[in-house]
Formats: C-alpha cells, sequence, structure tokens
DNA sequence: CACTGATGCGCG
DNA sequence: AAAGCGCGCATCAGTG
C-alpha cells in the first residue's frame, strides 16, 4: 500500500491512499483525506503504528527533506518512502526504463535539487506547495518500473535510493556528536591557541617568518600561488605550481616550514574555529547530506565539508557520556564489488581474507602496497607510472575482473553509455558535452576527451554499484537497529555518520557490542541483495570506541 | 561589487 | 601540470 502525500497551495495536506484492487491489478487510489498541516504528523503517526509483522505504508512524497524533518521533530518516525524526485532521476536517465513515458524525457520540474525552499527556512508560515501532479508522476514511475525488464533490480534501486533519503534526514536531525572543547584543543595544539580575529595563530606566524626569511622575501602573501611561485623561483626553488608534491622533490630551507604553514593554513581555513563556529550547536554538527549528489549516485554534501573531515579532527566527535560509538568500514569495497559484478573466481577466492593479501597470494604482485595500487589504477584507468605498469600483472591473473571495467571504458569512449548493477546509468556524452565541444576540435584533443570519458564510464560501474551495495548495507542496519531497539526510543542506537563505505553509530553503552553484531549482519545482507549466492564476501572492520579518532 | 574559473587539498 | 575516479570548500585572480 502507498500513501500519497501533496501539499496545497493552501499548506493543507492531501493523503491519498493507493492499493491494488487484486494481486497483479493496476494501482488505484483507494481513499482520500486532507489534514491541516497541524494535524499532519499525527496523522501520519496513526498509520505508521500497526500490529506487528504487519507492512506499514510507503509514503510517497515529492522530495523527502521537504517533509521528513517536521515529523522527525514532532516524534514521528517513517519506516518506508517514495522519494519521486530522486526516483525521476534515476528512471528518466536509465536504459532499463526504454519505451516508458519517463525514459528520456526532457528536463522538468522534476529535475531540480532536493530541498529547494530549504528543508525549512522558517521564514513561511505554509511550506511550498509540491512539484507539479505528483500523482501523475507516481504512476508514470510505476509504470516504467513495472514494465521494465529489469524491474526487480529498479524496484531495489528505487526502494534503496529513497530509504537513504530517509536516512540522511534522521542522521542530520540527531546530528554527529560533537566535544568543541576537544576541537578547540586539536586546534590550539596544531596552531597555537586562537587568535584575535584576523590575525593568523602563533604557529603559523612562526612557519610564516621562516619561509619569508628563506625566501628573502619579507612581504611575501603565503596564501596567492602566484606570488609564491615567484617568489620561489628567485630563490632557487624552480616550481610551475606550489602544489604539495612538486614541492617535496627540492630541499631548499623554505620547503619545510611551507609545506608546514600550507598544511595548518588548511587545518585553519577548513575545519578551524570559524568552521567551529558555523556548524557545531549544542554539541552536535548538522551537515546537510545530498543523497545521489554526484553522477555515480554517491552522496554529497552541501556546507560544513562532512565528507571531507579530516583525521585530525575526528577525535572531536565524542559519544555522550554513557554512550559510544560504533564504527564500521567495508574493507576494500570497491574491488569486491568488481568482484561480484564480474563473477571473476580467482578474485572471489582472493578476497576470501585481506583481498590484498589474497592478491598477493596469487602471485600476480609482490607486495600488498603493489596490489592496492594496481587494483586502484585497474579501476580508475591508470596508465602511466607504478600503477600502469601493475595493472597488466593483474589482468593476467584476474580476465574477468579485468574484462568487465575494459568494457565499460570502451562503452565511453565510443560515445555510449554503463550502467551499474542495479541500472543506475551513466549520463550520456552526446547530451553531456555537445553544446560545450568546440566544432573544429583537432584529432588528438577529441581522442584525449574519449579516453578520458572511458576512465569515467569505467570507474562509473564500480564506484556506483558500491554506492548501491551501500545504499543497501545502510537499509537493512536502519531496519535491523529498529526492529531490535525501536521501543527504547530516544535511548535506542542511531545512526550518525555515513561516509561513502563507512558508517558511525551513536550507541547507548551497554547496546554497543550488539550494534556491532548487527551492522555485519546488514553487510552481510547488502551482498546478498545485490550478488545472491555469489562467492563474494564483504568484511567490516568494526570498533566500539568513544571518539572517532580511535578507530582504526 | 558580484560572479566565474583555476588552484590546491581534504575525504572516499 | 601527476600519473588514475568521484566529490566540497576557501581563496585568489580575472572579468563583467
Amino acid at each position: 500500500m502507498f500513501v500519497l502525500a501533496r501539499r496545497l497551495a493552501d499548506g493543507d495536506v492531501e493523503l491519498t491512499t493507493w492499493r491494488r484492487p487484486a494481486p497483479d491489478q493496476v494501482l488505484a487510489p483507494a481513499d482520500v483525506e486532507v489534514v491541516g498541516d497541524a494535524d499532519l504528523a499525527e496523522a501520519v503517526r496513526r498509520r505508521e503504528s500497526r500490529p506487528e509483522g504487519t507492512a506499514g505504508p510507503r509514503w510517497v512524497w515529492d522530495d523527502t527533506p521537504r517533509w521528513y524533518p517536521r515529523l522527525l521533530e514532532a516524534g514521528v518516525r517513517v519506516a518506508r518512502c517514495v522519494d519521486l524526485r530522486l526516483c525521476h532521476a534515476l528512471l528518466r536517465s536509465a536504459v532499463a526504463t526504454a519505451g516508458s513515458e519517463l525514459h528520456g524525457a526532457p528536463r522538468g520540474p522534476w529535475d531540480v535539487p532536493q530541498g529547494v525552499d530549504g528543508p525549512r527556512d522558517g521564514l513561511f508560515d505554509v511550506l511550498p506547495e509540491s512539484l507539479p501532479d505528483p500523482a501523475g508522476e507516481f504512476l508514470r514511475q510505476r509504470a516504467a518500473i513495472e514494465t521494465s525488464p529489469e524491474r526487480a533490480r529498479l524496484e531495489l534501486l528505487t526502494t534503496a535510493e529513497s530509504t537513504g533519503a530517509l536516512i540522511a534526514v534522521e542522521m542530520r536531525h540527531h546530528g554527529v556528536p560533537w566535544s568543541a572543547r576537544v576541537h578547540d584543543r586539536v586546534l590550539s595544539e596544531a596552531l597555537g591557541p586562537r587568535p584575535a580575529a584576523g590575525e593568523r595563530p602563533a604557529l603559523m606566524r612562526t612557519d610564516l617568518d621562516e619561509v619569508r626569511s628563506r625566501l628573502d622575501a619579507p612581504d611575501l602573501n603565503p596564501d596567492s600561488p602566484a606570488e609564491l611561485v615567484r617568489a620561489l623561483n628567485s630563490a632557487g626553488v624552480h616550481v610551475a605550481s606550489t602544489t604539495k608534491w612538486e614541492l617535496e622533490r627540492h630541499d631548499h630551507p623554505a620547503v619545510e616550514p611551507l609545506l608546514r604553514y600550507k598544511k595548518r593554513q588548511r587545518l585553519l581555513v577548513a575545519n578551524g574555529w570559524a568552521w567551529l563556529d558555523a556548524w557545531v550547536r549544542d554539541g552536535r554538527f548538522r551537515p546537510d547530506y545530498v543523497p545521489a549528489g554526484s553522477v555515480t549516485g554517491r552522496w554529497a554534501t552541501s556546507g560544513g565539508g562532512a565528507l571531507q573531515l579530516p583525521r585530525a579532527v575526528r577525535a572531536a566527535v565524542v559519544a555522550d557520556p554513557g554512550w559510544k560509538l560504533v564504527v564500521a568500514d567495508a574493507s576494500q569495497l570497491e574491488p569486491r564489488i568488481l568482484t561480484g559484478l564480474s563473477g571473476d573466481r580467482a578474485m572471489a577466492a582472493a578476497g576470501q581474507g585481506d583481498l590484498y593479501e589474497g592478491i598477493v597470494a596469487s602471485g600476480a604482485v609482490a607486495s600488498r602496497a603493489e596490489a592496492k595500487v594496481a587494483m586502484l589504477g585497474a579501476m580508475y584507468g591508470a596508465t602511466q607510472g607504478e600503477s600502469g605498469r601493475l595493472v597488466p600483472r593483474l589482468a593476467r591473473r584476474f580476465p574477468q575482473a579485468m574484462a568487465l571495467v575494459e568494457t565499460a571504458a570502451r562503452t565511453g569512449e565510443q560515445g555510449g553509455v554503463v550502467r551499474t548493477l542495479l541500472g543506475r546509468t551513466s549520463p550520456s556524452p552526446a547530451d553531456t558535452a555537445a553544446d560545450e565541444l568546440p566544432p573544429e576540435m583537432p584529432r588528438a584533443e577529441v581522442g584525449r576527451d574519449a579516453r578520458s570519458w572511458g576512465r569515467f564510464t569505467r570507474n562509473f560501474v564500480v564506484q556506483g554499484t558500491a554506492a548501491e551495495w551501500a545504499l543497501c548495507w545502510l537499509g537493512a542496519f536502519r531496519q535491523a537497529l529498529h526492529d531490535r531497539f525501536g521501543e527504547r526510543g530516544d535511548d535506542a542506537p542511531h545512526l550518525t555518520f555515513f561516509l561513502h563505505d563507512e558508517v558511525v553509530v551513536h550507541a547507548p553503552a551497554d547496546t554497543a557490542d550488539e550494534v556491532a553484531v548487527l551492522v555485519v549482519e546488514a553487510a552481510a545482507a547488502a551482498g546478498r541483495m545485490l550478488f545472491g549466492d555469489a562467492p563474494v564476501r564483504f568484511p567490516l572492520t568494526v570498533a566500539v570506541v568513544d571518539d572517532y579518532s580511535q578507530a582504526k
């Protein structure tokens, strides 16, 4: 059963129940209720509470961040939903929906960023009207899915994507437990005490004084790359840029303090006191997650840089008193995804334990470090350097795995699209680049573009399927947490952070060990959802800790 | 003054 | 200008 929620122009909400009159018949609206905004949470709660063992409704709405934050604030959790906006994007471009009305539809009002008016901006008493004709959109989506030869996979993909949207809002609602005191200590130790506004921290002034005197450039602005290159060249350090990688190759006495300065500047600017003031309130950091924010289906965030939290500040993620953090990350996720996608039995055998050690044991390469570099090179399309040299050695031992990424690369080079296991389809280069491509691009340029697009499609199948695995993992784990601990209410363990192949759970201490078991089981379940009984394993590294820096 | 693109670096 | 993918953010530098 589906319940479609649609916000009307006056702010009221229309709830339409859709059922199948009989199995195999098309969905039809069964009843309609209109509730005032103030009564919405209660109406949802009523329909979510149900006898043990019976399935609740699947809420259908235009855009999860427009609905769910206010429900959570009212204490109402939703088990399942269909996020029409996210599913629209998937189905419109999926090759598996060919022949449906949605397939290849021109960009329209559903092709918008999430939460266009902000999840809640407090300026309006009445939330904006729903995106146009959600019932029509819902039916077009159901038709696209149900007539697809890939129906089962599209059902799983759209469900996983929508559940991800719920989880993103729930994680923002709970927030990451954050100790401003510890964060300040980390900063003070790395940079010196917090300076007055507009001042450089003491340790950075020391670095800068050394750089200026050793380059004989007393007025140097170290934050201007152009100025820095000129000063370095004048001092005999011949660099074309100021990247860490290039600077490291010179042993001029200015280089060391300069690299120190740059490192500290980075910490100050990206995650310094200003960040703390802007992003941490009442002991919580609340990132704005953007599910499917990247083309491959990985999440992004907007504001706060949550997916780039430097290791140095992770000590500030501290569990509440009496609580623990359960940190779990999937080991060598992308190579294992490639194993499952390709059905490469030699690679599956190598992945019984540590995959990179398994590759060494297979005789393909000599060391774990080489195995890692070679594997990344294979998935990213490396052609040069150590990585490029090692890739052919992998190809000899694991021909099926290598053939899969090679095929994806060739398809992209020739202008075709590729898809993930569940059917997310890569953008077409024709649509993406046609208007930007200069009419008379030299042949060599076109070739370079094609190869670059081939590296994108090569990686798309792996990174995108890994993102699908992660969504299934999250969804299964969320369900397991709720089944086991849901009745504890605010005292239940909950997801608090997600980073592509890693999750952090904030858990009451007495639940932590059990949570650790559930997260491992969920990983195995995700593997089965994608690959059935194929011999590919998804081991996790799990740690129960007091702060995030203690994990691994 | 506002905007855009390039640079550099943090994360997976 | 780093080989080799995907992101976000701050800052600089150039343009309208």
